[in-house]
RNA sequence: AGGGCUAUCGCCAAGCGGUAAGGCACAGGACUUUGACUCCUGCAUCUCGUUGGUUCGAAUCCAACUAGCCCUG
């Protein structure tokens, strides 16, 4: 019988992975990563993710269905490979997107070791997307339910990895997935959604950089595209590209943040049509359909999660390409990720520089 | 010291005698396995600098006062 190990976080979906796992005659195991406890993100209240409600809730599942369950410790390898990614990112004016670290660098790369270790050959997750072989290469595609495709935060699979995932939600609606929570009794069936960034629960991930890293990240000017000082910012993390909201301006019109200025600690504002530029470049390309392209092609191209893929030409080389889109898209940000797709295929992704 | 102008929500700003537009900001919600964006709702009523007056009725007219700005000495 072949051997799987489902990542379970605790929600709905890695559940009903688990059960449908099980249905097809696998053998599994249930693994929730212990990414952290709650003093490590200032928190006092057992209401988040990977928290001990979740924990017993999977648990509960596992019981359930009947099969065994263990909690990793995964907290050292989430500090290193996604909070101090994350830091590190708005350090340099970036702005992350620490999913895609935490899938990249826990759920494929260490959960997957350990599933060796425990001689499974596949990791299991719930997340919306598929895997299909063609001639002997694995391709990424978007899942179903097109509402909640999870394709995008997934382009750094490897081969190898891909080779070794399941996900068994991939060609189910959402709505179907609840409904054989409930048909099954799963003590989450009606368990929302998760959301927002898992370790900073009250959203206020500004604090959590200044609690964590124990620094102050100066006040400056915001500015205008021609450089007069509109105002005071609170420090260069609290603003990303394309932010609105929270700049605590009154102003004639609405203002966005064009760019931050690292050099003279400052945030440049600019109207909405400012924002738009048809071209950009990705770096640290995971390609997906092939192990290298030599030619430039066209492509749909994501660069947020919720971004609906605009079409683009891009011209690749090696591990980075340059992207030039159709039609101009709006902010532009450095540190998220950008995935190309050829219209249900993960051609490959990257990080936008 | 004279002369002129202006005082409406935290900011900007409609209103011109008939019973307080709008924008920004802010708050809450929706959306969302990232940050954002977007959308919805809320947000001046012993109220329109103060005090009086005219009027059936005043933020809107009149007077005085107060504050700020400008000009002249």
């Amino acid at each position: 019988m072949k051997k799987a190990l489902v990542a379970m976080s605790g929600g709905v979906d890695s559940s009903v992975a688990a059960y449908l796992m099980k249905e097809r005659g696998y053998d599994i195991i249930g693994v929730t990563m212990k990414l952290y406890d709650n003093e490590d993100i200032h928190e006092t209240a057992e209401k988040t993710c990977c928290s001990l409600d979740d924990i017993e809730d999977a648990r509960n599942v596992a019981q359930t269905l009947d099969f065994p369950y263990y909690v990793f410790n995964f907290k050292a390898d989430f500090k290193h490979q996604v909070i101090d990614r994350f830091i590190h990112a708005y350090e340099n004016c970036e702005t992350p997107n620490p999913c895609i670290d935490c899938n990249r660098y826990l759920k494929f790369q260490e959960l997957y070791r350990r599933a060796l270790e425990l001689e499974c050959e596949y990791v299991v997750t719930g997340h919306y997307a598929d895997i299909v072989e063609k001639d002997g290469r694995f391709l990424l595609k978007k899942a179903a339910d097109p509402r909640k495709d999870q394709s995008y935060v997934l382009y750094s699979l490897t081969q190898e990895q891909l080779r070794h995932t399941l996900f068994p939600l991939g060609r189910l609606e959402k709505t179907e997935t609840r409904q054989i929570a409930e048909e099954h009794g799963l003590i989450n069936a009606a368990k929302h959604d998760s959301q927002d960034i898992c370790f900073v629960p009250d959203g206020d991930y500004a604090a959590f950089i200044e609690k964590t890293t124990g620094k102050h990240y100066p006040e400056g000017d915001f500015v205008d595209t021609e450089g007069n000082v509109l105002g005071k910012h609170k420090g260069l993390i609290h603003y990303t590209i394309g932010q609105r909201k929270g700049l605590g301006l009154s102003l004639p019109a609405p203002l966005y943040v064009k760019e931050k200025n690292p050099e003279h600690n400052q945030v440049v504002l600019c109207t909405n049509d400012e924002l738009f530029h048809n071209e950009m470049d990705v770096e640290d390309i995971n390609w997906i359909m092939k192990d290298e392209f030599t030619e430039s092609f066209r492509a749909q191209v994501k660069i947020r999660y919720s971004h609906k893929a605009a079409p683009a030409l891009i011209v690749p080389n090696g591990k980075k390409a340059h992207v030039i889109f159709d039609e101009p898209q709006r902010a532009i940000t450095a540190g998220q990720a950008a995935v190309f797709y050829d219209g249900e295929y993960v051609i490959g992704g990257g990080k936008i520089i």
